[in-house]
RNA sequence: GGGAGUGUAGCUCAAUCGGUUAGAGCAGUGGACUCAUAAUCCAUUGGUUGGGGGUUCAAGUCCCUCCACUCCCA
C-alpha cells in the first residue's frame, strides 16, 4: 500500500462561544477518521484555527471592556481544553488572527486582484451613531416593508417570508444600542464570482470533491444562475486585517477563516520542519475538508474559487455532515439540551459521546439525533456489555501469566475477523462509521459466544485442564484486541488501556491480522464504567442551571428580564388616557375555537362577552396553541374594533397577545374571578 | 416564495444497478447460564416502507401528486 499525504481540517470554530455537543459531532467525526488514516500508516496532519474576526467578537468586546486579544486569547484556551477532553488531537491549532494569515491573505489579495476578480461598489448600510458602526443584517430589526410586521430581521421577513435589504425596513432599529440607524454608503470590495461560473460548475459537478446531494444543491440553487458578486470588505471599525491598498476597509471575516485552515498549516510546517507547498500546492496530497451543512456554500464556491485563483491546490473532498438535534428537536437552552462540551465533561465520560456519534454517523449529511436514552442503553450494551466484557470474563483467568505460545484453534473466528479488515477500513474511508460499527460489534457477539461455548470457568475448576484455560483466554483476548484495533480511531483511551493490559502497543490496522502469542497479561482493570440515567440527568439539570445563570446575568436582576424584548419593538409615543379609552377591552370566553385549513397562521374563534353577544374572530396563533386546548379559557380581547374582511369570513375584533409571532406568541389571561363582558380599564 | 433533502418495526438505523419471503441492534416476551460491571447465550413477537396514483414481469428503490419534518437562500 503506498503512503498518501493528507491534509484534513475542521471548520474553525468562532471565538465568540464555547464549544458544545452539536460542534463536538464534527471535530469527532472528524478526528476519527484522522486517526484511521494515520493508523492506516498514511501521512496525515489535522488542523484547525480559532475564528477570531467579524463584527461580533469587536461588539462582545466591547461591552466586556476589554480588548478583542484578550477575548480571543481567553476562548482559544477554553477551546483547546474542550478539544482535548474529548481527545480531538490536532497536529496544530493556530487562530486567524495570526501573522501567518495576514501574509496569506495579503498573498490571496494579489492574486485575486492580478486576476482582475475585484471591482468596487458602493452601497448602502445602516450604520449605527451611537457604536460608530455599520450594522450586518442580523443588528437590524424593524417593521417588514411589505406585510407591516413588527421586529422583523434586516433581511428577510419571517411573517410573510419577503426578502429586502435592511434599508428598506420600517422603523429600523439597532440590536447593539437601540438607537435608529442611519443610512450611510460606503465603498465596498466586491469579487466577480461570476468569472469562475465554468469552473464551478465544473469542479462542483464532477469528480468526486462532493456528495451527490451538496452538488445537487448547488446546482439547482446558485449555478443557475449568473452567480452574484461578493462582497468581501467591511468598512473600518471592524476587527480584522485591513486591506492592503484599500486603507479603513477589513477583509470580512469569510474571506480571511478559510484562509486560516493554510495558516495553521504553515505553523505546523514550521514547526515541524515541512515544506508549505508540499501541503498546498503539490498535487499528490489530498485535502479534505469536514464542515456542517450550513456554510456549505463557503466551501464549495467561494473556497474553491479563491484557491484556483491563487493557484493552490483544490479542495479533494469536502465532507458535510447535518446538525445535532437532541431528543427529535433543536438543542435548546431552556430544556438544558444545549450542553456544553465542558458540562458534558462534568457527568460523562467522552467516550462514549464518540462511541455514540460514530454508531449514529452515516456518509450522508441527515441530521443526527443524539437520543439520551439511546445514548445510555448503547454505551452500557455494545461497549461494556458486549466489548469489555470480552477481556472481563477472560483476562482474569490469565492475569499475571502469558497467552499461549501458539495461537490455539479457534474454528477460524480471528481469521474471519481479520478478513473483514478492508471492508471495515472501507466504511471508516467513506465516513460511514455507523455501517463501521455495525460489522464490529456483530464480531463482538461472535466472540461472546465463543467465550460462552468454551466455558473457561468450568476448565478452570480441572487442575488437569489448565492448558485449555490458557487457550481459549488466548483466543478470547486475541478476538478482543482484533476489535479493539478496529475500535481504535473512536476510542483511543481504551486502545491504550488494552495496551497496558496486553503489553504490545497497538500501531496500526494490520495489527488485526497477526495473533499474539506468548506475552504476558497484566492484571485485568476495569476498563469502562457504565452509565447511569442519573448522570445523563445530573448533566441536563446543571445544563438548565446554567442557562438560568447565564441569563440572569445578563439581565442585571432575579428576574432574568433580558432587553431583548423592549429593544425588538421599542416603546410608542406618548397617548393619552382618552387615546386609551377608545379601545375597548373586554374579558371573553373561548367558546368555539377551530383550525383554518387554508390558512398557515390563523385559528378561528367565537369569543362570548356573556349574555350572548359574540365575536368571530381570526386569530394568528395557530402555531402557538392547539384549537382543543383553547375552548373554554377566557382572553382579553378588542371588542369594539372595527370588521374586517378576510379570505376566510369577517374579523370582528381581537385577542390580546405579546410575543414576535410563530411559536412565540402569549395569549393575555385576566385572574380568577374575571367573568366574560367584563371592560378592563 | 425558490432550492436541496428526509420519512422503513415501539426507538435508532440497514437494504448494492429496480430483483428471493424488507433486515439488524435496542426495547418487549419465553428459556438457558452463573466466568463477567444484572454482563452473556438460545428462541421469539413486532411492517399496508408517510397517503394516493402511475411505469414495470418485478417498486422501499423510478415518475406524478399530496402530507409532515430539516437545512439553505450570498
Amino acid at each position: 500500500m503506498t503512503q498518501r499525504r493528507i491534509l484534513v481540517t475542521s471548520a474553525l470554530p468562532y471565538a465568540n462561544g464555547h464549544i458544545h455537543i452539536g460542534h463536538l459531532v464534527e471535530y469527532i467525526q472528524t478526528d476519527i477518521w484522522v486517526r484511521f488514516q494515520k493508523l492506516r500508516g498514511n501521512q496525515c496532519v489535522y488542523l484547525c484555527a480559532d475564528d477570531t474576526h467579524g463584527t461580533a467578537i469587536m461588539i462582545r468586546a466591547r461591552k466586556e471592556g476589554r480588548s478583542e486579544e484578550a477575548l480571543i486569547a481567553e476562548m482559544r484556551d477554553a477551546h483547546i481544553r474542550d478539544f482535548s477532553e474529548f481527545d480531538i488531537e490536532f497536529d496544530n491549532y493556530g487562530s486567524t488572527n495570526s501573522d501567518e494569515n495576514r501574509e496569506l491573505c495579503a498573498q490571496f489579495w494579489k492574486s485575486i486582484r492580478d486576476a482582475g476578480l475585484v471591482k468596487e461598489k458602493e452601497i448602502e448600510q445602516l450604520f449605527d451613531p451611537e457604536e460608530g458602526t455599520f450594522l450586518a443584517d442580523r443588528f437590524v430589526r424593524g417593521t417588514c416593508p411589505k406585510c407591516g410586521a413588527a421586529d422583523q430581521p434586516g433581511d428577510n421577513c419571517s411573517k410573510c417570508a419577503a426578502t429586502y435589504s435592511p434599508a428598506d425596513l420600517k422603523d429600523p432599529k439597532s440590536t447593539l444600542s437601540g438607537a435608529t440607524p442611519e443610512i450611510r454608503t460606503a465603498t465596498h470590495l466586491f469579487i466577480e464570482l461570476e468569472q469562475l461560473h465554468e469552473f464551478l460548475d465544473e469542479w462542483t459537478q464532477s469528480g468526486d470533491h462532493l456528495q451527490a446531494e451538496v452538488a445537487n444543491y448547488l446546482k439547482g440553487h446558485f449555478l443557475g444562475d449568473p452567480l452574484r458578486d461578493w462582497d468581501i470588505s467591511r468598512p473600518a471599525p471592524y476587527f480584522g486585517f485591513e486591506i492592503p491598498d484599500s486603507p479603513g476597509n477589513f477583509w470580512y471575516v469569510w474571506f480571511d477563516a478559510p484562509i486560516g485552515y493554510m495558516a495553521s498549516t504553515k505553523q505546523w510546517c514550521d514547526a515541524n520542519g515541512e515544506d508549505f507547498d508540499k501541503w498546498w500546492r503539490d498535487e499528490e496530497t489530498e485535502i479534505h475538508h469536514f464542515i456542517g451543512k450550513d456554510i456549505t456554500y463557503f466551501h464549495t464556491l467561494f473556497w474553491p474559487g479563491m484557491l484556483k485563483s491563487a493557484g493552490f491546490n483544490l479542495p479533494t473532498k469536502v465532507h458535510i455532515h447535518g446538525f445535532l438535534t437532541v431528543g427529535g428537536e433543536k438543542m435548546s437552552k431552556s430544556q438544558g439540551t444545549f450542553v456544553m462540551a465542558s458540562t458534558y465533561r462534568n457527568h460523562l465520560n467522552p467516550a462514549w459521546l464518540r462511541y455514540y456519534y460514530a454508531a449514529k454517523l452515516g456518509s450522508r449529511l441527515d441530521d443526527l439525533d443524539l437520543n439520551l436514552e439511546e445514548l445510555v442503553a448503547k454505551v452500557n450494551s455494545d461497549l461494556v456489555g458486549k466489548l469489555v466484557n470480552i477481556a472481563s470474563r477472560s483476562a482474569k483467568f490469565v492475569g499475571g501469566q502469558s497467552l499461549a505460545d501458539s495461537y490455539p484453534e479457534d474454528g477460524g473466528l480471528f481469521e474471519a475477523a481479520a478478513a473483514k479488515a478492508d471492508d471495515i477500513a472501507a466504511a471508516y474511508e467513506r465516513c460511514d462509521y455507523s455501517g463501521a460499527m455495525r460489522e464490529i460489534m456483530a464480531l463482538a457477539d461472535a466472540a461472546n459466544r465463543y467465550v460462552e461455548e468454551a466455558q473457561p470457568w468450568t476448565l478452570k475448576k480441572d487442575p488437569e485442564k489448565q492448558g485449555e484455560v490458557q487457550a481459549v483466554c488466548s483466543v478470547a483476548l486475541n478476538l478482543f484486541r482484533q476489535l479493539v484495533v478496529y475500535l481504535s480511531p473512536v476510542l483511543p483511551r481504551l486502545a491504550e488501556q488494552t495496551v497496558e493490559l496486553l503489553n504490545v502497543p497497538i500501531e496500526k490496522w494490520d495489527d488485526v491480522k497477526t495473533p499474539l502469542i506468548g506475552t504476558p497479561v497484566s492484571k485485568f482493570q476495569h476498563m469502562m464504567k457504565r452509565v447511569t440515567e442519573e448522570q445523563v440527568t445530573a448533566m441536563i439539570e446543571e445544563s438548565k442551571a446554567e442557562n438560568e445563570a447565564a441569563e440572569s446575568e445578563a439581565a442585571g436582576d432575579q428576574w432574568n428580564d433580558g432587553p431583548e424584548a423592549l429593544a425588538a419593538e421599542p416603546m410608542s409615543e406618548e397617548c393619552t388616557i382618552d387615546d386609551f379609552v377608545k379601545v375597548d377591552l373586554r374579558v371573553a370566553r373561548i367558546v368555539s375555537a377551530s383550525d383554518v385549513p387554508e390558512a398557515d397562521k390563523l385559528l378561528a374563534l367565537t369569543l362570548s362577552l356573556g349574555g350572548g353577544e359574540t365575536r368571530n374572530v381570526f386569530a394568528g396563533i395557530k402555531a402557538a396553541y392547539k384549537p382543543e386546548d383553547l375552548i373554554g379559557r377566557l382572553v382579553v380581547c378588542v371588542a369594539n374594533l372595527k370588521p374586517r374582511k378576510m379570505r376566510f369570513g369577517t374579523s370582528e375584533g381581537m385577542v390580546c397577545a405579546s410575543g414576535s409571532g410563530g411559536e412565540e406568541v402569549f395569549l393575555l389571561s385576566p385572574d380568577e374571578g374575571a367573568v366574560p363582558g367584563q371592560r378592563v380599564h
